[in-house]
RNA sequence: GCCGAAGUGGCGGAACUGGCAGACGCGCAGGAUUCAAAAUCCUGUCCUCGCAAGAGGGUGUGGGUUCAAUUCCCACCUUCGGCACCA
């Protein structure tokens, strides 16, 4: 063989091709361009933090990457965009230990990560990049704020619009104002059903009433709420961020708060992005998730009278048909009722009970909330169905914030009830009986608690239902009897959308002396982050910009004098949008144009981690929802199809961290084996979503593999000629053609790779090497190794880029294999294996299988039942 | 506790719609090459018995359906991920 020949050289291949795609913007995308179907491969953009990328990021990046380079190669317009989400809280963190500005932290990290990302090749069109802190961008994170600020939702339609159009219609007497300040859409005379008595007219209200029910209806509002606070990081944090009672980002106690926060009002969404799941192409496990975040049940609402009060407890139920078996109500003891109903003797009990919950944080209320706890109020509710006086308690078992804050409690039929029942020796009515007969009477006597669905005994004129039949009557008369109605209540809550921080996007609100509160224009952003001395909180608490004074006070043109909005955005505001963005990343006029969203939406492929399927993917769907609304985007649903991708876990099979000392750096990988070998590995450990650990000597693998190949083409000895190919060599590229695109088609990296191998395998052992079929494989190996594919390819002899190359196609016939190896069976055990032509018949293959010496002594003596022929897999012969 | 995903050689994993379990890679063993090493190439490598030919067992466990089960059904065990009293 040939000693001279030239090594892979990898990094200086490497760079080469980097500085190539980059000078001649290979990768650039074609806005608009009609002649070529779009495509849009999405990654979840990074936080660019100190620790630079991890193993973990290049694997979403190489599928998505993969998939971009394919979709190129098969004639589509592909955008495949990168960017930062910039915002957040370790930059801020670092700022306050250090004193150094997150912009130049921040700036740092995003130019590190940059490179690195750079140097595995990625096929990004690297002229859309966005970043969520620079004020270009974050200038439409507040104009969509403004949007958010400035809609309603209009419950007919059921979508949002402009608050403008609310008042025009209140100006109009076409919506009127009702008691609960809901707005009460005016019937046309026609329609006889009329309107709520008590509903005002608009201009029968004050002006500070006008501005408070308008604000009451904006889709951004204020409100003072229970939040959760974390003093550790010093900041509110949204209920999907707390889990378990700690803080998502660092593991810290949360505790609960009453704050004044700003608030989305994602919950009027709660139908349509639980109803408009069934259109995505998404993992069932992440719909599933989402569905349940959302959490919609339908049940009703029923009124209890209070027992010597003009006072009316609502409470909410999915089992109206349990209403005969409520023995008490128990009240949240937020409720806003509690210190009215309360009677002289249990005043203090109910005051230090109050107390105490108040004081709990979410972690105590879960974790250590193992026995129930409660008092009683010394006050009666009546049973609307049978006029029975039922004890009211108050116990943290009934959360404030679902439903109406007070449930009836059927402990015969409630797990929680049932339980709290027992503690407090509160009387089981059993009114629902189980099909099964010993748990009928298990049930009957008070021992077990049944929850499922049966027949309604002990329920007066409604004994003998089924559960169903009897919740949609009993739904009915209290409708018919004014004591209830059909309801439908969601878990998800309205998004907390402030933090007391300073490194996110400002408010663009200003708030009055006289307490209104008014918005920026639009030709007023950005609202630019101010200078800090500081950036650690005032000492009384109040966010960081709270010190930028020259900033914070502001005189309107009318002379009076205003404050800014101290909160900041949450760091998902930034990435709630910024697929919209990359279609348009250099817009100074609008934050993305109305025919590049046309043309690219929606995104076609979107590769992230599963931990963002609640969070980001649920927020992001709501801002979409909204500017589809009020028009503008074109799709309902911004992402098509979502694939996640599975955590690396280091060498130990433990996750990586620091402290573990498993963490992989891939810079380390590269500059050891490229970034081809890096890209390839990380597809070739398995499925793409599934979790596994990271080892280094499958990267070896992986990288003699290409290196295998490399001494294949690049041979001085001249065994590449111009020469057909011989039948298997042929057979083995069409194979390999074949089964590489299916797998790119259906995510499956990891065989295709495997097929690439088995190719080059049987290269290395051909003595005279066709050039033609190089070449083939050449570019069906590029989506995975563009690299050392392009420098092969040019060395081929090509003068361009291979990366809009045409893909390969294979042919069927030249593909399938010409003889094949059968297994023979008895009675399902193999005993012997025949070779015969692909397109032998079955009474062939059956004589030939009963030929065999083996089978003959395995069925001597028996009789055969039958002989089964699989084609191109096996014989089974069934003896009697 | 509830929900979801998954359990296959020493390891990562493969097996299309029920059709030869273990492709491909790692590791390991032996050999070739070499002064030697690295690199490379060849051979072997699920387990048990056997010198071998061969025989038997085998996809978390137990059962079932089928000519045939990693794949379908029932029960259970384990691991990972998510949720946390949502009435």
């Amino acid at each position: 063989m040939n000693e001279n020949r030239e090594f892979y050289n990898f990094n200086e291949i490497e760079k080469k091709w980097q500085n190539y795609w980059e000078t001649n913007k290979t990768f650039a995308a074609k806005d608009s361009d009609k002649s070529r179907p779009k495509y849009y491969v999405l990654d979840m953009f990074p936080y660019p933090s100190a620790q630079g990328l991890h193993v973990g990021h290049p694997e979403g990046y190489t599928a998505s990457d993969i998939v971009a380079r394919y979709k190129r190669m098969k004639g589509f317009n592909v955008l495949h965009p990168i960017g930062w989400d910039a915002f957040g809280l370790p930059a801020e963190q670092y700022a306050v230990q250090t004193g150094t500005h997150p912009a130049i932290t921040t700036q740092q990290n995003i130019e590190n990560m940059r490179r690195q990302i750079k140097s595995l090749g990625f096929s990004y069109d690297w002229d859309r990049q966005v970043d969520t802190t620079d004020p270009k961008y974050y200038k439409w994170t507040q104009w969509i704020f403004l949007k958010l600020f400035n809609s309603y939702y209009d419950d007919t339609e059921q979508k949002a619009k402009p608050i403008a159009e609310l008042v025009k219609n209140l100006q109009a007497d076409k919506y009127h104002i009702g008691l609960d300040n809901e707005i009460v859409y005016v019937a046309p005379a026609h329609v006889v059903t009329g309107e709520p008595v008590g509903a005002r007219k608009w201009f029968e209200l004050s002006k500070q009433e006008q501005d408070e029910f308008i604000n009451q209806h904006r889709l951004a509002y204020e409100d003072e709420v229970a939040v959760n606070w974390c003093p550790e990081l010093g900041t509110v944090l949204a209920n999907e961020e707390v889990i378990g009672g700690v803080s998502e980002r660092g593991g810290f106690a949360v505790i609960r708060k009453p704050m004044r926060q700003w608030m989305l009002r994602i919950t009027k969404y709660a139908d349509r992005l639980q109803y408009d799941l069934q259109f995505v192409d998404w993992p069932e496990s992440i719909k599933k998730l989402q569905t349940d975040w959302i959490g919609k049940s339908i049940g009703a609402e029923v009124n209890f009278k209070v027992d010597g009060f003009d006072e009316i407890i609502t409470v909410f139920t999915t089992r109206p048909d349990t209403l005969f078996g409520a023995t008490y109500m128990v009240l949240a003891p937020e409720h806003p009722l509690v210190d009215e109903i309360t009677t002289g003797g249990q005043k203090q009990a109910v005051e230090d009970y109050k107390k105490t919950a108040q004081s709990k944080s979410d972690l105590d209320r879960t974790d250590l909330a193992k026995e129930k706890t409660g008092v009683f109020t010394g006050a009666y509710a009546i049973n609307p169905v049978n006029e029975q006086k039922i004890p009211i308690w108050i116990s943290d078992y009934v959360l404030i914030s679902y439903g109406t804050g007070a449930i009836m409690s059927v402990p015969a039929h409630d797990d929680r009830d049932f339980e709290f029942a027992k503690k407090f020796n509160l009387p089981i009515i059993p009114v629902v009986e189980p099909e099964d007969k010993a748990l009928a009477q298990k049930v009957e006597k008070g021992e077990y608690c049944f929850i499922g669905d049966g027949i309604a005994i002990n329920s007066g004129e409604f004994n003998g239902l089924s559960t169903a039949k009897f919740k949609e009557k009993i739904t009915n008369w209290l409708d018919d009897n004014d004591l209830g109605k059909k309801a439908v209540n969601y878990k998800l809550r309205d998004w907390l959308f402030s933090r007391q921080r300073y490194w996110g996007e400002p408010f663009p609100l200003l708030h009055c002396e006289d307490g209104s509160i008014i918005a920026l224009d639009e030709k007023d952003l950005p609202l630019v982050l101010p200078q800090v001395e500081s950036f650690k909180p005032t000492s009384n608490g109040q966010p960081p910009l709270a010190k930028a004074e020259n900033w914070l006070n502001v005189t309107l043109p009318d002379g009076r004098k205003a404050k800014r909005e101290t909160n900041t955005m949450p760091q998902w505001a930034g990435s709630c949008w910024y697929y919209l963005r990359y279609l348009d990343a250099m817009n100074d006029k609008a934050g993305w144009s109305h025919e590049k969203e046309k043309y690219w939406l929606p995104v076609d492929l979107y590769i992230g981690g599963a931990e963002h399927a609640v969070l980001h993917l649920l927020y992001s769907r709501f801002w979409h929802k909204l500017l589809y609304d009020l028009g503008y985007v074109s799709t309902p649903e911004p992402f098509k199809k979502l694939i996640n991708q599975g955590m690396i876990l280091g060498e130990d099979n433990q996750k990586m961290s620091k402290s573990r000392g498993n963490v992989v750096n891939p810079d380390k990988v590269i500059t050891d084996y490229g970034a081809d070998s890096m890209r390839l590995y990380e597809m070739f450990m398995g499925p793409l979503e599934a979790t596994k650990p990271w080892n280094t000597n499958g990267v070896e693998g992986v990288h003699r593999f290409l290196n295998k190949l490399w001494r294949a083409v690049i041979d001085e000895s001249g065994s590449i000629k111009d020469i057909d190919a011989d039948e298997e060599t042929q057979r083995l590229l069409h194979q390999t053609i074949k089964k590489v695109t299916g797998d790119i088609e259906n995510f499956r990296f990891n065989t295709a790779i495997s097929q690439m191998m088995i190719f080059v395998n049987h290269l290395g052992k051909l003595e005279t090497k066709p050039k033609k079929v190089i070449e083939k494989f050449l570019l069906v190996l590029a989506p995975f190794s563009p690299h050392i594919a392009e420098e092969l390819w040019a060395r081929s002899g090509n003068k361009n880029t291979l990366a809009y190359e045409k893909w390969p196609t294979y042919d069927e016939n030249l593909a399938k294999e010409k003889e094949i190896e059968l297994a023979v069976q008895v009675l399902g055990k193999i005993k012997d294996k025949i070779v015969v032509s692909t397109d032998a018949d079955d009474e062939e293959i059956k004589q030939k299988a009963l030929a065999c010496e083996k089978v003959a002594s395995a069925i001597a003596g028996k009789e055969i039942k039958k002989i089964i022929v699989i084609k191109s897999r096996l014989v089974n012969i069934v003896t009697g």
